[in-house]
RNA sequence: GGGGCCAUCGUCUAACGGUUAGGACGCCAGGUUUUCAUCCUGGUAAUAGGGGUUCGAUUCCCCUUGGCCCUACCA
């Protein structure tokens, strides 16, 4: 029985990387027949925050992502590594230490230097238990360390194959706070044992820290997982995409949907940066994937996370929306009232095809339900051959043409509108450019007989009206 | 500094050791269109460098270079 796990730290607003090795996990459990855990790893007191861990819930409600057991926190789970806590100091495998911050950075510093392999020295690992009363009789509480033996480590990843470490250059690392608090290192593996975690699929980051994991499980006398590690998301600039991206933006998810991004387009495009199928294809829907997804084609170089890419793929989802469904996810977006809900959809119609994300809409159905303002320099069109005393005419000949039209459908706007031309011995772009602009105020639009439809009969006149007015 | 991992167009990527190194995004050009966008056509652009192994290397090995990660009483 395979089963993965979900463990963010909830010490922020879910992170797009995050989400991205969730997904991983997710393809792989469902494609498996697998379980997945969701783990709150809030052992960083000062850091962690409910409302991150509710948000992060959300984010993966939002992708789609659901989970079979949890949520477990780790701030609950004390007794539990209390427990496994004590049986590896009955082991000795740990042992109390009492140096201080400025000793230890000292420590380094030489090692450093020396270019030796930057190790605490052990120096507490010698302390007699007499003296270790006596310390903590002083007042003073000890960290507690890992004694890492010097052999080597391998492992099998699922992504990178082989993968070995000689103990001698891992440091003892510390499994418990002064305060007490465990650390990390220690409670992913206590808890990845206690909930038998089969396969453990994480960020590349965590690679070098897997040989202490498996140091850990061994002296639990645990069963040591199967591990893969996941290439890193990165900036334009190839750094490992952290809290924000090379623009400044934070690389959250919530960002990503506050931008207007749909979360089909989303996981598609996150799915394909480090995998892909071995053939041409690019759109999937989640259950596609979880169809297709094979772990070991995943790559072992980090990808860049490009938003032109997500532009294109989230215009290919916003395409296979109805009309009412995407008005209905415009909504949100939109800073003005919309009282007529057939007309929205009737402009949605008009800009589906012009979308990248769903927070362009506004500006782009706008005109359809304020007053609108432009400037005359509009206007002028040098390609047309249009300045402001033609506008004025095109804008009289337009209306002239359309103010006894009975059929206000699109055909016959256009049947109108060209016979004008014709009559005129003028170019198209002649009468439809200024046109255009009268009845948008914007540089770029829909086309005409499309958005006089919309606007209705009335609107369409008034606005011509007032165009030339302002000529 | 120590250790680990990685390396195909600008980006995401394809290529049993044998391909004119393919596709997509972007970009550029042309066409369609009343503008823009869409759409259609075409184009641009890559195996980091050096050694091996081999009849033959993007592919296997080594070195160099570069990038990333770990090196916390963060996760």
């Amino acid at each position: 029985m395979i089963k993965v796990r979900f463990p963010p730290s909830p010490t922020g607003p879910m992170h797009i990387g995050t989400a991205r090795a969730m997904l991983f996990n997710f393809l792989f459990a469902r494609g498996n027949n697998g379980k997945i855990v969701f783990r709150s790893e809030d052992t960083d007191r000062e850091r962690s925050k409910v409302e991150y861990e509710e948000e992060i819930l959300a984010g993966l409600k939002w992708l789609g992502l659901d989970f079979d057991e949890g949520p477990y926190r780790q701030s609950e789970r004390g007794e539990i590594y209390e427990k496994h806590f004590e049986k590896l100091k009955a082991s000795g495998k740990i042992y109390p230490c009492f140096c201080s911050a400025e000793e230890l950075e000292a420590e380094r510093e030489m090692q450093q230097k020396q270019k030796l392999p930057p190790r605490y020295s052990r120096k507490c690992c010698e302390l007699k238990p007499e003296e270790i009363a006596q310390l903590e009789a002083s007042g003073k509480n000890p960290v507690w360390r890992f004694r890492v033996e010097a052999e080597e480590i391998r492992f099998t990843d699922l992504v990178r194959g082989e993968i070995k470490e000689l103990g001698k250059n891992i440091s003892d690392f510390v499994i418990r706070k002064a305060d007490k608090q465990f650390l990390y290192h220690f409670t992913v593996v206590v808890d990845d044992m206690e909930m038998e975690i089969t396969h453990v699929i994480r960020g590349e980051d965590h690679l070098t820290n897997t040989s202490k994991h498996i140091m850990l499980f061994e002296a639990l006398g645990a069963k040591v997982p199967t591990f893969a590690h996941l290439p890193l998301l990165l900036n334009k600039d190839r750094s490992k995409m952290s809290k924000r991206d090379e623009s400044g933006k934070p690389a959250t998810l919530e960002r990503l949907k506050s931008e207007g991004y749909l979360p089909e387009a989303v996981v598609n495009f996150l799915a394909l940066l480090g995998w892909n199928p071995g053939n041409e294809r690019e759109f999937f829907t989640l259950t596609e994937l979880v169809k297709e997804f094979k772990i070991e084609k995943v790559h072992k170089a980090g990808a860049v996370f490009d938003l032109e890419r997500l532009d294109y793929c989230n215009s290919h989802y916003i395409r296979k929306l109805t009309a009412e469904d995407l008005a209905e996810k415009i909504k949100p977006f939109l800073d003005f009232e919309v009282s007529d809900e057939k007309k929205l959809i009737a402009a949605v119609k008009l800009i589906q095809e012009r979308l990248k994300n769903l927070a362009e809409a506004k500006q782009q159905l706008r005109f359809f339900f304020t007053e609108i303002d432009y400037r005359l320099d509009l206007f002028p069109h040098t390609k047309m051959q249009v300045g402001l005393p033609e506008a004025k005419n095109a804008l009289i000949a337009g209306l002239a043409a359309l103010e006894g039209l009975e059929d206000w459908s699109e055909a016959a706007i256009q049947a109108a509108l060209m016979e004008k031309v014709t009559q005129l011995g003028i170019k198209n772009g002649q009468l439809l450019w200024p046109i255009r602009v009268a009845l948008t105020g914007e540089k770029f639009s829909p086309g005409v007989w499309e958005i006089a439809r919309v606007l209705g009969k009335v609107e369409t006149l008034k606005r011509l009206q007032q165009g030339i007015d302002k000529l």
